[in-house]
RNA sequence: GGCCCCAUCGUCUAGCCCGGUCCAGGACGUCAGGUUCUCAUCCUGAAAACAGGGGUUCGAAUCCCCUUGGGGUCACCA
């Protein structure tokens, strides 16, 4: 007899993007799927109608695509290099859950039949109503279960009761809570045991027929063959639900692992509610300088209502955000992938760096140090659910930043140049536009040691959307570089713009030549490159000379250093 | 609050399972130097932790207990 095959699988519920945890998750079910050989499956959790939508799951598919992390099975997506991933090769489809409702149903018959299930009539308002009393009184709420109820038995009062659900009377569908002690097997924290009393009969169908998600997880978990649950910690609680109702089905028990929790810095839960959060803050800090709600409003070309509303808390609507995060120069924090793909992380560092929170792989490297740098294939290669940590860990930025620097900086100058140039494209089209194609390598080279984000290089190639004719020159730099020792810098300047007029090809070689010939001359590079600087970025900061002057091109820069010698002049 | 999980530098962590080789190692960050045409990169060095208290033991970061602290979860959300 062979060993079952290994499945993992990440459910998300497609209700808004990818959030770092969710990708970290997948990353450990991917990695683990492929290191045995393994299938990993991507399963879409739409059971809240409300909430859930197309988009959702297609950029939360993308999102993953865009990490590397790529899915045996599920939903099909094309991607840009024409494949495709996905699919239903183990025919245990379909992989959206409103899909598969009529297998929960059969599920929930058996189980109502087997005296393991009830329909419960109570509207929510009068649960809530009893739970609000618990919680006022300071008790735990369980669900009072009717007298009638015999657990294992469809007796009289039960049949009553699915006859009035089936003759379509609103109820839903409550669990027969097991009276023994539920022990969950974890392959991170051993085992947690559960004491009998400690589940009540919690709702596994709802009164819209849409299982909740614990019995369609494990209806799911069952039928599409998954043999390892790796989830993060948040769920442990939800287990034993799951291993009582996997009992009752007569369903087998998977093999669970649960990963510890990823945590802001300050230990609070990562959510994108922190976005809000942080344009709140400093909406707050502008109206304590004085500006007032309605300036804020108008600025922001929102109704006052809205506007005082999110200052009061009372909506943390991401629009608004993104909206003050615009005017008023905020960062928001990164919080879901698309967030990070934005900002100019490249997939490889985000892999890596979220493959070393709660995992390592407990290595050397040659130089005898802890390897902590690998890619997707070292993982699936090394990954194992012994090495899982079992503490909760904070997401540190600043980490992440200097392995994306880290990364950028392993690329080779090509593939830098046109992974940046892709990812200007669509983030930062101007500059893709202000300079021309056989001049994006010089660009791209001269930025690249700058580049902790591809959005840094970005900035740090500011100079070259310039215009011309009008961009400012700090005249703090202008006094300093140019007109103090009696305008030696400038006189400099001069100079090189006649060696810079007949400098030919221009390009960066030629032009470094150029300026080590000043230099030898006028007493070294630093008294030659800031006039230069100054005159064609306007401040005394800008990527190396040679080859922002060959991205300028001649013509350009000719244009600025005259511009500049005439505004310095005078 | 009930239940559950966790506990090494500021942070991510190695070491813990199989006690001694650990006056605890690496990385990020910080600080101090150096290289460099600015900025950045790069190089060198430094400061920086076993939460506390009890055990067990010749010996504990490593095993046990308690305290404290942090986290998760208590929905007709997932």
């Amino acid at each position: 007899m062979s060993a079952s095959p290994v499945v993992t699988r990440f459910a998300p519920s497609p209700t808004g993007h990818l959030h770092v945890g969710g990708a970290r998750s997948a990353l450990f079910c991917w990695a683990y799927a492929k290191n045995q050989g393994g299938r990993f499956m991507l399963r879409i959790e739409d059971t809240d109608a409300a909430r859930s939508s197309d988009d959702s799951a297609r950029g939360i598919m993308e999102d993953l695509a865009w990490l590397g992390i790529e899915w045996d099975d599920g939903p099909v997506l094309s991607l840009a290099d024409g494949r495709t991933v996905g699919g239903d090769a183990r025919g245990v489809g379909p992989y959206f859950q409103a899909r598969r409702v009529s297998l929960y149903n059969r599920c929930a018959e058996q189980l109502v039949k087997a005296g393991r299930a009830y329909p419960a009539f109570e509207t929510p308002e009068v649960i809530d109503a009893q739970r609000r009393e618990a919680v006022a009184a300071k008790k735990t709420y369980r669900y009072p279960r009717p007298e009638e109820i015999e657990p294992g038995r469809f007796n009289d009062a039960l049949k009553a009761r699915w006859d009035r659900a089936l003759a379509g009377e609103s109820h839903v569908l409550r669990f027969v809570a097991p009276a023994h002690e539920i022990i969950v097997q974890d392959r991170v924290l051993g085992a947690v045991k559960i004491a009998a009393g400690e589940l009540d009969d919690f709702v596994i169908r709802k009164a819209d027929g849409f299982p909740t998600y614990h019995f369609a997880v494990v209806v799911d978990d069952e039928t599409m063959g998954v043999s390892h649950v790796m989830r993060a910690q948040e769920h442990l609680a939800n287990t034993p639900r799951h291993v009582a109702l996997q009992q009752a089905l007569g369903f087998r028990t998977p093999i669970y692992a649960h990963m510890p929790l990823i945590m802001n810095m300050d230990n609070s839960k990562m959510s994108k509610r922190d976005k809000a959060k942080a344009a709140r803050a400093k909406l707050q800090e502008r109206v304590s300088k004085g500006l007032t709600p309605a300036a804020a409003a108008a600025a922001l070309e929102l109704p006052e209502s809205e506007v005082a509303s999110f200052l009061a808390k009372d909506n943390d609507s991401l629009a608004v955000a993104e909206r003050i995060a615009r005017v008023y120069d905020v960062t928001l924090p990164e919080i879901e992938v698309c967030d990070f793909r934005a900002a100019g992380y490249l997939p490889e560092a985000m892999c890596n760096f979220l493959g070393l929170l709660g995992w390592n792989p407990g290595m050397k490297s040659p130089d005898g140090k802890d390897l902590e740098k690998f890619d997707l294939a070292f993982l699936r290669q090394h990954f194992s659910i012994e090495r899982i940590g079992r503490t909760n860990s904070k997401f540190d930025r600043l980490k992440l930043l200097a392995f994306n620097a880290d990364a950028i900086a392993a690329l080779p100058d090509a593939e830098f140049a046109a992974r940046w140039r892709h990812w200007c494209e669509e983030f930062e089209p101007a500059l893709v536009r202000a300079v021309p194609t056989d001049r994006w390598p010089w660009l791209a080279r001269a930025v690249k040691a700058r580049a902790r984000t591809l959005r840094d290089g970005a900035k740090a190639a500011a100079f070259a959307l310039l215009d011309d004719a009008s961009y400012t020159l700090d005249q703090g730099a202008v006094a300093k570089h140019l007109q103090s020792a009696g305008g030696a810098g400038l006189r400099l300047l001069a100079d090189a713009r006649a060696r810079l007029a007949a400098a030919e090809p221009f390009e960066p070689e030629v032009l470094h030549g150029v300026l080590e010939q000043m230099a030898q001359q006028n007493g070294g590079m630093g008294l030659v490159a800031q006039p230069i600087r100054v005159a064609i970025a306007g401040v005394a900061v800008s990527p190396p000379l040679p080859e922002s002057l060959a991205v300028l091109g001649k013509a350009r820069v000719l244009a600025r250093i005259d511009r500049c010698i005439g505004l310095a002049s005078t």
